[in-house]
DNA sequence: TTGCATATTGCTACCGGTGTCAAAAAATGG
DNA sequence: CCATTTTTTGACACCGGTAGCAATATGCAA
């Protein structure tokens, strides 16, 4: 042991520090320390305790050790507000959603707190209305108000060129999560929902399906477009199209979803098939067939999107296509803070298909 | 106008002093002000914009008025991390919680947000496994490290006596969101869940069922325990009783709601009706009873508790209990930073029922 | 007009850290 | 051994605010 430094560490040195980190601890009590305390105990200077905090390679590796044997004994931990107060930063990421489904909002959560969970860094969440005419200004001022070292945007807010302005303007670092590429590459990460709708479309076509229906969401969303457009194409490789008289518009609610099943039908040529936007406007629909004497996916097959819960708890159980929502999130967390992706995150870029119970070969 | 206060205000100084602010906007441009900008401009000390800051009544109505006009021209905020060092806390509130549903969350986070839109704190959301030995000090860790104002805990984590211990050895404001009464009530907001378990009770007797069964949750979620404690205390009002192998111990997931349905019917005598905990093991049990080619509210009647999305969702729709919980977290954010209960909040306390598909009168 | 109470305001230190830059200590070379 | 270079360290100002207390301004009675 030992020897691999230019010099060999005195143990015993910092074991005296440790002691006297101890004994301070008992005259002082529970009392939280500060860098000072720090420095008195170990005498040294405040710098050098603030070099040795922020990992500087100026500072004698005797003297390193000496002193967080000492900050370990008292507990101490630097003061994020004190400190964010020179670096103009605190040392808070903003994660800005106005994603009504609580699921993606707690999933994108998660995995932003996993990746946090190892450096100085907490989260603040921030819901915004895109309808309130100010909502702009409104994230502005929640990010310079608490000074954010940065924000993590999701759809449909990370889709809205107006903040991504106002974000380039005040200089403020940012990923935004969408369904495609829209700004700068370096601040985007992308879901590639067409990817996803080519996967529906291919599933159906190899069920023998030949007339699909698409039940689109809200329009602000990107990823519906998107999801559309996989649909398209991945019927186009087969030979097929979306008929446009096959296109319902929906909302991304359950409500639209079971309102969808009406419109399908009361087309002259109904789909077999139909493509929902996401899961719970397919939740919505299956209701929609079952309240109107159907089921799926004997009279229709249905497929949603998203993978979320509600995906197995509706009967039947949706065929859909999987989000890595939380594996995003954990990227886009990263990505912000400049560290390196974890491998297994490496490789998550993609949607992928989840076959369940809601779809099947058509019946005629 | 004018005359209410001592001294008229002269209206031209404040447009002088306005003036002023929008020349030194024009010459130094868009960087954000510090206290320092504003006293320049006031031609006063900063201790004096302090004062007006924290709204001093020191402070001459006059200067008050010309400084505020500066600060708006200017677009000043003070810095609340400078404000916090002295303070001793952040501006900055915690919701602790290990409520594995969503929705729960995102409700709960939604409320306390709403509650603090109008005052200079923001949200950090820290979720916590319970199951990790060390749970207790990682919470105590996040608070100390960003030295937050105080923290709302929502079940089970609120309902754990050694975080309430730790809460009150570091002297952190918080407040409690519990199914019951606990520790100190100052601290404790209480949804009353027995009350909610005495009218499902009521419900269940009034359709006429004589033999309900109750489908718990996790144990260490109180909960389970007081809605159980309420079906019961309900059942006896009408001379009636939870049989004890009428009750069939879940987790609160849909899977355990699943595969209860199978318990149940091993009974030699099975129920008319069940109580399930929450409405993921209710939406579960409506599943398994489907797959198990039974019918609710035909073979069986289902009552949830939350009344979350998923009980509009399921078909049939569930009857549950309605848990008020966006108003409960706006309650706790207001009660946690000393502000007055509005008075739409004042009257929410109790949960209630909310019938809808899944109950019937028994078939026999 | 003076004298004193009260209303306003500013000076200085400090919260808990970091940046700059120069001094002190240690290592290197001849 | 001394001069020079490289490492390590510390003194001091400052980040953007707040607290304590003294200083100044103002009001009012006498």
């Amino acid at each position: 042991m030992g020897g691999t430094k230019k010099k060999e560490i005195d143990q015993q040195a910092i074991a005296r520090a440790s002691e006297a980190a101890r004994q301070w601890r008992s005259e002082v009590g529970e009392s939280k320390a500060t860098i000072n305390d720090v420095a008195k105990i170990a005498g040294v200077s405040k710098k050098t305790i603030s070099r040795i905090i922020n990992e500087s390679p100026y500072v004698r590796e005797q003297t390193r050790q000496e002193v967080k044997a000492i900050m370990t004994e008292i507990g101490y931990v630097p003061n994020p507000q004190a400190r964010g107060l020179n670096f103009s930063h605190a040392f808070l990421v903003g994660l800005i959603y106005d994603n009504p489904n609580p699921q993606y909002v707690v999933t994108a959560q998660e995995g932003i707190l996993d990746a946090l969970s190892e450096t100085e860094y907490e989260l603040l969440v921030h819901p915004c209305e895109r309808a309130k005419d100010d909502y702009v200004d409104d994230i502005r001022k929640f990010i310079q108000r608490q000074r954010l070292f940065g924000v993590i945007l999701t759809p449909s807010i990370s889709e809205d060129e107006a903040v991504a302005k106002m974000l380039r303007e005040i200089g403020c670092r940012h990923i935004r999560i969408a369904s495609v590429l829209l700004g700068d590459p370096e601040h985007m990460l992308v879901t590639n929902d067409a990817r996803g709708g080519v996967q529906a479309a291919q599933h159906l076509v190899e069920l023998g399906h030949r007339r699909v229906g698409y039940l689109s969401g809200r329009s602000e969303f990107r990823s519906s477009g998107e999801r559309q457009a996989g649909l398209e194409a991945g019927l186009a490789a087969a030979g097929l199209s979306l008929d446009p008289s096959c296109i319902v518009r929906g909302d991304y609610t359950f409500e639209s979803g079971l309102q969808a099943v009406q419109q399908f039908y009361a087309l002259q040529n109904p789909p077999t098939a139909v493509f929902c936007g996401n899961d719970q406007m397919a939740a919505g629909f299956l209701q929609g067939l079952r309240l109107s004497g159907r089921r799926a996916p004997d009279d229709m097959s249905v497929v949603g999107y998203d993978d979320f819960m509600i995906a197995r708890h509706v009967w039947p159980r949706l065929t859909t296509i999987h989000t890595p929502t939380g594996e995003f999130a954990r990227k886009a967390a990263h990505r912000l803070l400049d560290q390196s992706i974890p491998q297994a995150l490496q490789d998550v870029t993609e949607p992928w298909l989840v076959v369940r119970d809601s779809t099947a070969p058509p019946k005629s």
